[in-house]
DNA sequence: TTGAAAGCGCTAACAC
DNA sequence: GTGTTAGCGCTTTCAA
């Protein structure tokens, strides 16, 4: 015995090939993939004892073997870049929903921690992945370029830059600042004042400006702005900085539901007001939680369903022929933070 | 040149290829894998010239050629149940920042809305991944069978069956059961109830059972059990089920959160009850709403990153020896909804 | 140290 | 209809 039997040379993980199945069934390994792939033409009883071999082996399919050779991966890269932020679970959610019931799947990257979503792009990029959805932040002009020169579909969900490489698509929070104003006004609050998120985003740039243009028109008095992040704890420290230097206002916008949470706490457990008698208060996203009764936030919501479909149909479409901004009008939700008159 | 004059087959969508790098740095393609892969010896100055050359040309390795022939994608699939509960998202957050640490990227499966967790499982296995992390959910036998004949290592996180096939890791529910009992005890409850989750799983049964176990012997009167799923919902109808049979009750565990979140606003804004004065709540998981002022509840926290570096390091493991079951202990976390004597 | 060549599991031309 | 053949982009022997 000179050299030890060869041992199946067969890589552990590998479960059986097209070539076993032709083997099983006494056909040509390219009949078998015809029958897989639904591609080309099979005669009736070889199709069924392939399918026979196929289903005795416990036969798969590797995608990962077909993409090389198609070159399309069927997987769509998502890259959030907020977790703690209810809205974007949510998000995640219908996402996920959406792009599966395509029969693809999500390689998903989380920014959150170390890593800027920048960053991210390269290592998305050695996927070939037959397109990228971001959310919660704007790509740098240069890895949209990145994006742009391999060829891969991309749109931004809900913020956007001015590089205008790239599809978005976004609530219409202009509109929405508006409408928030409107209904503060409508409920006789005198004294507005906007605590909103992350300076330079769009998202709260937007929001801000449709706020302050309704706002400023029939309000006398300054109305303050005061801006950080879309998090429950500058909500929470914002008001109070607020309320310390205006406790005159009746009236708040806040950038997002979360920062609405902060905002709602104090206001009634440290501050001593009363929600919505003394201020009244508004959020934006519409995230589950402010429904329920401890908050049951007036807040305008965001048309989940009908971004998700947006953003899918635009990386379908491949139309990278003219980027352009998708706004779609969010919702007002009437609920308990907002006194009626 | 004979063979250098190929037509430029090249799909639309792939960037340069090694091939590209080498023509370009006058090396063999073969070269070029022992850079990229650091893998074989290159002398410096060859090894200087491939990685100008391909920092030129902006080559990318491709992982997914990488991972068909080495059998390993570096790929890990997350197949994730329950995205409405907010203790998932924070679950999300934490493992996939772990994995992507690791250097390798998430698949991410959503069973949430029509398909099971086990109708995935054929679908996760075309994908070679290096492994499988199972949230919310157990796998049936069958699918467990399917994973183990694959060789792909698989962890259960939070949740088990008795088919014991495969490596699992939970929060010590059992125990945090026993303690949420003592301290509603310990605060003077007298008459004790458990408003839990979804029946048919062990994380609602071994927190259930953990509480009976404290409360059975010092409870006179009965302990009601009202049990159906992991929700806002169903904690707010439950609660009212419950006080209408047993007004006397004035301590309640609830099964998450969630549940809990539900059956505080019902006390507090329809039944009109303290909290904590006339009745204690409890709950589990410690999601970041549980801090927030309007809630401020009193609950047993999962050692979020204690469960997921263990589930990964089981992963890496491969033990597929001896799989177990890997109990890590909560921890009470006593804010405002029991009350101090 | 390097290049030539084989081949991972699969699809797609192209013969037969 | 079916088999044969040539690769997809890469890693990995094996010689040189």
């Amino acid at each position: 015995m000179n050299q030890d039997e060869r041992a199946p040379k067969r890589k552990q993980l590998s479960g059986p090939t097209q070539r076993d199945v032709a083997k099983l069934a006494n056909v040509s390994q390219a009949a078998v993939s015809r029958v897989m792939a639904n591609n080309g033409y099979v005669a009736y009883d070889v199709r069924r004892r392939i399918e026979q071999a196929a289903d005795q082996l416990g036969y798969r399919p590797d995608q990962l073997a077909r993409g090389l050779i198609t070159g399309q991966s069927n997987i769509i890269a998502v890259v959030m870049a907020d977790f703690a932020n209810p809205f974007y679970p949510t998000v995640l959610d219908a996402l996920t929903a959406a792009i599966q019931d395509q029969g693809r799947q999500i390689l998903l990257f989380n920014a959150g921690h170390d890593q800027t979503v920048d960053d991210l792009i390269p290592s998305v990029l050695q996927y070939k992945v037959a397109g990228i959805v971001v959310t919660t932040a704007v790509l740098s002009s240069n890895a949209a370029e990145m994006c742009l020169a391999s060829g891969v579909p991309v749109v931004l969900m809900n913020r956007y830059s001015s590089t205008g490489t790239t599809n978005i698509v976004s609530c219409d929070n202009h509109v929405g600042g508006k409408q928030a104003a409107e209904t503060l006004i409508a409920a006789g609050c005198k004294n507005l004042a906007y605590i909103g998120g992350r300076q330079d985003s769009s998202t709260n740039a937007d929001r801000r400006r449709g706020f302050l243009e309704v706002a400023n028109v029939s309000c006398l008095n300054d109305i303050p702005v005061l801006e950080r992040a879309f998090h429950y704890n500058w909500g929470a420290q914002a008001v109070h900085q607020l309320m310390a230097s205006r406790p005159d206002i009746d009236g708040i916008f806040c950038g997002d539901d979360a920062v609405a949470f902060g905002v709602l706490d104090q206001l009634r457990f440290t501050l001593g007001k009363r929600v919505p008698e003394d201020v009244s208060v508004v959020g934006f996203d519409d995230v589950p939680s402010a429904a329920w009764s401890a908050y049951n936030l007036t807040t305008i919501r965001q048309p989940l369903h009908l971004l998700v479909q947006k953003t899918i149909a635009l990386m379908d479409s491949e139309s990278k022929a003219d980027p352009a901004v998708h706004f779609i009008p969010g919702e007002l939700i009437l609920r308990g933070t907002v006194r009626s008159r």
